[in-house]
DNA sequence: GTGAAAGCGCTAACAG
DNA sequence: CTGTTAGCGCTTTCAC
């Protein structure tokens, strides 16, 4: 069923039935009444893209997610994301649309998704301190979204972070305000802005008090489950072990706990753990949490937020960029206690 | 730049410049090179929307996720199956719609999907034994293919599903033929199509040794961490405790390690544990792997497979309904182990 | 309050 | 080999 069909059915001309279905005040009660009943009746949707193209809006946002190639593996975080994000696209009667890029080729992605106009907006992903695409997205001319910062670039386009420095700097100040001296972080890959402003915050902390920075307790990869295990077995493993461990991510901090349990160590008594905690929906239900002692920080709402965000700003092109940063909350519980004293 | 730009500034036609970039042959090489070059130059791309309208296909799929509402949480297995598809869809020149539906009002989204016409075609996640699904989606004429199964109805449309029943009778008896009387099945959701056969496919293997299955040990709930251990810790807790655990999913096998081992039990010792192993890159890296004895069972791979049906399905619709079952692999190592004697 | 007509940017007969 | 023309299904002036 489409508008001329169910305009001939109804007698009525398409501009009379499209005006009633949209909600225009020149038509009156009785006619779009009868409109409204009519369609609903008949099932009858507009076709998404005669309406895009006849308004010039496709009424969809793309959402670029990165895939580091060698590992074919996509972060879980994007998935509570992503869902927090489409309620807003649902709620608006927006499409969003996925696209999963091989690392490398996102310039490709972008720069098809503008010319050919497929969306009107684009939540960018996982960005790095060093990005390439901030100059591109400004020069495509489409409003976006990051989720992060790019680096030092703080100004000129909209983004929702969070305080990751502080967020890090703040648990690092937690642990040495317990005695602790040698903290690992098993952190995220280096490039990514967020790993770098993490590890700044760690390190900073660590200034702050004089304890010199142990490059060996710094440790970037992947957010895994293996990264977290396999850095922790390691330093566990090797001389002068650290008392206490800085998570990026819950799933590392899962793997590091596996290392921990292996190596016959009791996790707040024998070593202490942290964790930045992304809200991980699969890894929580009801009160109860796997690891307790987090940065709070949940991801599902950077979505919501950011989709309204970018909805302004397609919605109001001229908009000035929004920008949003975000403070972690620290809960401590039983994943944490003093450095041991002797070792 | 669209097409009328681009055929004035070459001094040819729209038809003409239209056919030399899609790949008509009757048009001269020497056009084509001009106006591929002069397209690639001005970065000229098609508009999407205005492609599909003419064309009547919208090269757009959409996959439907379903978030039990209460826990709003996503499976992450969808982000594997998503990634898998979304390469095939990227090869072949198609968008990737994603839906994220609440639990019930899932039957409002294909209505959508199908009269906006905003997709060519549909995957469907998480059936249901008995799910209205099927009858709704048969008459709204949307091609579709169902990652798993509608119960009894297994015939009449497209589906790609995994043995459950037959790889869960075969972890179950290399269970019993080790010895182990007492095991316990941690489940997905009940009416989940794949949780109802690989109970079936469990009961069936007690059933053929001569086991008399034990409610107590069969249960079901979402795949969380949380559930994972939930059960195994109450089980484990109460009288005559299982020696082993089925885990529906690597998710729950993490939760089921962790209630084990704090409960001082060793895994492939103490207690056996056979999961279900999505494959989650997100615990995979390399050789290392977390929970060792499983059915292996590549979900990515699942949805480059499902997504390519799909596509011959939208490419031909008088396709006959494909189906496909593959089979899970059972590897053995250090998670299981012969039923402890005394206890 | 309603309708006729133009046009969004493309593809696809049909001519030549 | 190239061009002319007529849509695809909607919205949106502009008239009435």
């Amino acid at each position: 069923m489409n508008l001329r069909e169910l305009s001939e059915k109804l007698g009525l001309s398409q501009t009379t039935v499209s005006r009633a279905l949209n909600g225009y005040p020149e038509v009156s009660d009785a006619t779009r009444r009868r409109v409204v009943e009519a369609a609903a009746q008949h099932n009858y949707r507009p076709s998404s893209r005669a309406k895009s193209l006849a308004t010039g809006r496709s009424m969809a946002i793309a959402h670029v997610i990165p895939v580091p190639a060698r590992h074919e593996m996509v972060n879980p975080v994007f998935a509570d994301f992503i869902a927090g994000a489409s309620d807003v696209y649902a709620q608006s009667g927006y499409d969003m649309l996925l696209s999963v890029a091989d690392d490398g080729d996102e310039e490709a992605i972008y720069r098809d998704l503008a010319s050919r106009r497929s969306v009107d907006g684009v939540i960018v992903h996982a960005p790095r301190v060093d990005d390439a695409r901030l100059q591109l997205l400004l020069s495509l001319g489409l409003p976006f979204v990051v989720h992060g910062r790019f680096g030092n670039a703080t100004e000129g386009y909209s983004w929702l972070d969070m305080n990751n420095r502080r967020a890090f700097a703040r648990a690092t100040r937690f642990l040495t305000d317990l005695g602790h001296r040698r903290i690992a972080l098993v952190n995220g890959v280096a490039d990514m802005d967020f790993a770098a402003r993490r590890a700044d915050g760690y390190s900073g902390a660590l200034d702050d008090v004089g304890i010199a920075a142990d490059p060996a307790l710094l440790l970037h990869g992947e957010m895994t489950e293996h990264h977290g295990y396999r850095s922790a077995h390691d330093l566990l493993a090797g001389v002068d072990p650290p008392t206490a461990f800085l998570a990026s991510s819950l799933i590392i901090a899962i793997g590091i706990r596996r290392a921990c349990e292996e190596a016959g160590l009791t996790l707040g008594r024998d070593v202490s753990l942290v964790t930045h905690d992304d809200d991980l929906s699969y890894f929580r239900n009801g009160t109860d949490e796997a690891i307790y002692t987090a940065l709070r920080s949940p991801v599902r709402e950077h979505g919501t937020l950011c989709a309204r965000m970018l909805l302004q700003l397609v919605a109001d092109p001229g908009t000035t960029p929004m920008t949003r940063l975000l403070e972690a909350e620290l809960r401590v519980g039983h994943t944490t206690g003093p450095a041991p004293r002797d070792r």
